[in-house]
DNA sequence: ATCAATTGCGTAATGCTATAACGTGTGCGA
DNA sequence: TCGCACACGTTATAGCATTACGCAATTGAT
């Protein structure tokens, strides 16, 4: 999926979630973005979903908030699940992605005959630095 | 972690989830036990924490509901992930465990030194008989 | 037996997350 | 020019979860 030029809100969300350190809720983004002109959840949630089709945002299920792609530029997510995990002290995500986790989950849903279509994984803890 | 005698309301809410074909919401579950003296969101709730605590009842992050355990008698819940596959049009839950995809993650997770504590895996999409 | 601490319960109010429904404006090809 | 697709703005509503308060039952010392 190639990404195509993105639409003011578009741009104004993508941006607000670039530029955090932490996922954001639809409405904490509602909020960031009251200043430029912004003033119903929907507007986000409208951004939220092309962006998230575009693929260049990611939902966190587990928290109801959003993140932007860590790797933007690999195409990764075309042919492979992704994985998050989650600091619940200092909101920190690391995404990443492996083949073999992949594979096996992928193996185990074929012998079910089961048709894949999303996938979550989110692993909740915490971070090295808040490890203590 | 071994299941204490269930309460009253934690007994109703815990069959409620057991007879029922998919996974419920708290408030589709709080609507069926009106009849039992169900009143507010906050006592479904509450039994569905302690349900959650003791391990006889999983939620399902991605939408929003709650269903029965379908190991109850294995402890591969404490040693292991577990994983859901969840289709999106009879509702019908798969409820697995792999040790492979355990090691895998659990593995990634030590090298961030990443403390994990808990997980979510859900695959959604169509299972064989829905699947056309 | 009594007191204190813990746990569960009931109710009301509130807050957070997400969508439905309606109408407007703009660009673009038939 | 017409019709259509798409983004946008606004209001209202639906759905999910928690906070706060008080009371009752249980437990477990003292
Ligand atoms: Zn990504
Ligand atoms: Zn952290
Ligand atoms: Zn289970
Ligand atoms: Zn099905």
């Amino acid at each position: 999926m190639t990404t195509p030029q993105l639409t003011k809100n578009q741009a104004l969300v993508f941006d607000t979630l670039t530029k955090a350190e932490a996922p954001l809720s639809a409405y904490t983004i509602l909020d960031k973005l009251r200043d430029h002109g912004f003033r119903a959840p929907l507007q986000v949630y409208r951004a939220l979903d092309k962006l998230l089709e575009y693929g260049v945002v990611h939902r966190l299920e587990s928290i109801n908030s959003f993140v932007a792609c860590a790797h933007p530029d690999e195409n990764c997510h075309s042919h492979g699940l992704v994985a998050f995990a989650i600091c619940e002290s200092c909101g920190q995500v690391i995404e990443f992605h492996d083949h073999e986790v992949d594979h096996r989950l992928m193996g185990w849903l074929k012998s079910q005959k089961f048709k894949a279509e999303k996938s979550t994984i989110e692993i909740r803890g915490h971070c090295a630095s808040c490890a203590a």
